[in-house]
DNA sequence: ATCAATTATATTGCGCACAATTAAATTGAA
DNA sequence: TTCAATTTAATTGTGCGCAATATAATTGAT
């Protein structure tokens, strides 16, 4: 009934404490150990707000290009390789058609890709780019720089962090 | 203007070439010397990526308890110390208004917490749990240990890798 | 050849994220 | 005191992400 009921009292934590070292055994911290409920310790949380904060870094520089960050992530896949099916994006960005459709039919609207069935499947769908698509490849190439300084870590532990994060979840779909 | 103008010719690159050995030297891959739009290369497509995952690992789990992932990080906010205004929520989570009022409202249409204006500042929105929003905390001890599961990675290397994360993108609001 | 199972994409509905805007309360300088 | 600037949430509109479902084409067993 009462509303406050945490009862955590207003002491709670004065200093971060981010150490890692503490065991994450029971009967630690929280009201009912919980310790590992404590957003400052979750991986997933950190991948998730990192997610978000790049997303917002990176729309000012896409504006410029006309994409978001996904159709960019699109665009990379295309420039890569193309013409390529809805089927083969999905694969290598990790989405499928209900998110993938509608971001190509807009990517369609603003003339970048073209989008038709593959004749010899007529399930299939070809994604192919035009010649303004292709052309945008030159704006995007300052693209990866200008965001990297955003980076505050040094360069050379970019890539590793990336292997690392890469390796975490093994893949799900085959 | 012809729609199929790409003119890519269909050859295209035949071998993937998804070695990352190469040095990220200037000229190296690509037609234009964009090694670093290559996919596989991008930091944040891996966090991007790892973070979507992330949501559908958590939502069989969340959705015994009614949550999405988002509100589930509200609530491990909340469960840390309670009430807090949607300004400090929005600061924990990095989140804005815009995200946090629908999500509020919702989780207050499921009765896990209850919003009401400071009386001492009209402008502010107080956030607190209800009793069933304290006692759910219960059913999430086991969340992070069963989504822990799914990592591919040494425990001891998660928390490493969690500060690394935290440490690559700077705060952005103070 | 037929048709049930499979495959590929599209559609629907919901819940985020966030920029831009709005509305209301508070603060503070003149 | 007055009122302009600031602060805090809410609202609006767009674009994801994804589960569930639908539709159509292909495959394959009989």
């Amino acid at each position: 009934m009462t509303d406050d009921t945490t009862s955590t009292g207003g002491a709670a934590t004065p200093s971060p404490a981010s150490d890692p070292p503490v065991a994450d055994g029971p009967a630690s911290g929280g009201p009912a150990g919980g310790e590992l409920l404590r957003l400052d310790r979750q991986l997933c949380f950190a991948l998730y707000s990192a997610s978000n904060r790049i997303t917002r870094l990176y729309r000012p520089l896409l504006d410029k290009l006309g994409l978001t960050y996904p159709q960019y992530l699109a665009m990379l896949v295309l420039w890569e390789r193309a013409p390529r099916t809805v089927g083969e994006l999905g694969d290598a960005l990790d989405l499928d058609s209900g998110t993938l459709t509608p971001l190509l039919k807009r990517m369609e609207a603003n003339g970048l890709v073209a989008r038709r069935r593959d004749p010899a499947d007529e399930r299939r769908v070809i994604v192919e780019l035009t010649e303004a698509g292709a052309a945008l490849r030159e704006q995007a190439l300052s693209v990866p720089v200008t965001l990297a300084c955003h980076f505050a870590l040094p360069l050379d532990e970019v890539g590793p962090l990336r292997d690392r994060i890469k390796a975490l979840l093994p893949p799900e779909k085959p």
